[in-house]
DNA sequence: AACTATACGGAAGGGCATTCCGTTACGCAA
DNA sequence: TTGCGTAACGGAATGCCCTTCCGTATAGTT
């Protein structure tokens, strides 16, 4: 994790303080390791980890987390950001090295990898949980647009049916990302092959 | 509810009693009447509803609700047993009255149905919590014959890809059912309805 | 009517999320 | 450098819910 990652994170995470932002020391310093804490937690344990699991790797108490996260979906917004950054410009870099099908059919593929492999992203961007409403609104905001690139070129040749939207598939994915108790990992990816190759035909 | 399911339900909860099996008349009030007040709190609240507005709701303690249901799958089995049995059963008609391609799409419509009308249903089913493991295990053994029967038929035929299995199709369209707040309803029909087109091309 | 096993109810125990507030220490200004 | 105002800290306290446990009540039998 960079420092520009850092300072943004920083950033979002400490909404607007005010014109003569002092923002302390210390408390960058415990931002910057309660991310790295949640980074590694949500990655063994997922996202639905006791906050103290966290608070106790990155050496603070409780209140600190909340006072920077108040609620534990900026957390997670906050750790995944980066990645979903990254998984919308992959977008546009395959669009432009690959023919349309394939550009867009690799890229669920590396979506299906990033939403698989953290663990309960998926049931928490479909959770009923209000707290949860800020993470489907930035993961939207954006893949669509970025998803919507590649399904657009691929329509234009008549290579996707015309009724699917870039949400649709979206939300999809995600939903059939999620792992299934004791069933062989490569059941997910089988199955979002599937649902892909069902958008060709209409 | 009828006798017969209640009697149904009852012995399922208390598994196999003794030969001198003397289930008391109260207590087979309270389990009715637990399952009554379940089944109206799950379609309001969902199956993640407290436990004490179930106990409320029957009118009776706590106790008694985990005395009949150790486990919280045991109650929401207990409470979906009917209507899984039904949708299984309703397999068996539709292979009779039509033909593979169109008695299984339309039993995947029936059981879309079934599994969406159910807040919860689906999360439950794939929640790692131990606690609902017997729920997929229930689920699983009455749905997987049934939806195989039909899966057989229309693969016999040329008319569906022979790697998929009914496993596969059960768990997905389990996963899409998942309602997504804030959107379409009819997402996830739309959904479904192009995952299952691609059953039919390999 | 007395007896016994069955079943009841709710208090107790424990875990986790979230809030609150007395204490600490950063950073600016004199 | 020192002192002050305030951002920020930590963890105890609160509250919700699940689950267990056990003293009490009662159905059903003799």
């Amino acid at each position: 994790m960079g420092p520009t990652d850092v300072d943004s994170a920083t950033q979002s995470a400490a909404l607007n303080r005010d014109a003569t932002r002092r923002q302390r020391a210390d408390a960058k310093r415990n931002v910057v390791a309660l991310l790295e804490a949640a980074t590694s937690v949500f990655a063994r344990t997922g996202v639905d980890a006791p906050a103290k699991e966290i608070t106790a790797l990155a050496g603070v108490g409780v209140g600190t987390l909340y006072r920077h996260f108040p609620r534990r979906s900026d957390l997670i917004v906050a750790v995944l950001q980066q990645e979903i950054d990254a998984c919308a410009s992959a977008a546009t870099a395959l669009s432009a090295e690959h023919a349309p099908w394939e550009a867009l059919t690799t890229w669920i593929g590396r979506f299906t990898e990033f939403v698989g492999t953290k663990r309960g992203l998926a049931s928490a961007l479909h959770s009923g949980d209000p707290a949860f409403d800020d993470l489907p609104r930035y993961f939207m905001g954006r893949l669509e647009p970025a998803l919507d690139g590649l399904l657009g070129a691929a329509r234009a040749r008549g290579e996707v049916r015309a009724d699917v939207t870039a949400r649709d598939v979206l939300l999809t994915v995600a939903l059939l990302c999620q792992p299934v108790r004791g069933e062989d990992p490569h059941l997910n990816e089988r199955m979002i092959r599937i649902f892909t190759e069902g958008l060709r035909h209409s």
